[in-house]
DNA sequence: TGAGTTATTGAAAATCATTTTCACTAGGGG
DNA sequence: CCCCTAGTGAAAATGATTTTCAATAACTCA
């Protein structure tokens, strides 16, 4: 059984073969998908899947922290594969490839500062960064 | 002229009834706003105001830098007066005041050791923070 | 100040992501 | 292998936001 199997198994939900699908999908990819685009992918694995329940096993694997919601431009979401820990998104704003990086601790004195000149006491964040991967870099120097 | 005036006088746009309305009802709110919210308290002002002008002059505005977008935990949006200068949100989950922090500087740290791993060229940054406030803190222990 | 140009507006309808409903299906404990 | 119920799919509902288009009102220029 794999590790996301086990966080399922854990959390008394079912292991079934349109989560299976939807993981499989999130797995291999390194830009944020929409829950239409996980739908498309995961298909061709478990051709029967339905969109609710692509949006459904998306709201649980969130939950338990498999993967990552992310927002996107448009205002909708995208999703990715998670890596254990509280980390943040870093976006490629020309091909979408997306990396991960903790950022905590350099968050912490920021969060206390913020703190300390406001009295509130900070419980949540949001921190999502954009740019141009290294890639994308290379392509606008050369073109 | 007031300043934001001043500011779509510049950028070449009309200054109307239902764009001062909108403004003169951000002005004085210290929680964040949705359109409809905002449609609600400013037709007060200017009664006819439509709900499409009030999504219209708040994307106007945004883009400006006169309001702040944030997102809230329902995925909708709401808007706050803008600080000058480049801000972000604390918003209290439980009354929903905010205040603006700036925190660029604290960033930069993050964002350079975040590009020297990645590769990446660091453009945008999406930050808002969210907790209690003082006066809420002191209501869950009183009460 | 007054007429003309055109940005702006409001209402209705369209769009689009997401959620709800409900009858049906399949996972897995026994 | 059967049963119970979590999980599913299709269709319809919801709710925020956008588009369309004819009517209106802000600024410009005389």
């Amino acid at each position: 059984m794999t590790e996301w199997e086990q966080c399922l198994v854990d959390a008394e939900c079912r292991i079934t073969s349109s989560r299976r699908a939807v993981m499989e999908v999130l797995k291999t990819t390194s830009e944020p998908l929409s829950p239409l685009e996980i739908q498309e992918r995961a298909r061709v694995i478990h051709s029967p899947l339905g969109l609710v329940t692509v949006y459904r096993t998306l709201d649980l694997l969130t939950e338990l922290g498999l993967v990552r919601r992310v927002h996107r431009n448009n205002g909708c979401h995208g999703y990715l594969p998670a890596t254990a820990g509280h980390y943040h998104a870093l976006i490629c704003r020309d091909c979408g490839r997306s990396v991960e990086f903790p950022g905590e601790n350099d968050l912490q004195a920021l969060i206390a500062e913020v703190e300390a000149q406001t009295g509130y006491r900070v419980e949540e964040h949001l921190l999502q960064l954009s740019g141009l991967c290294s890639g994308c870099q290379d392509v606008r120097r050369d073109g």
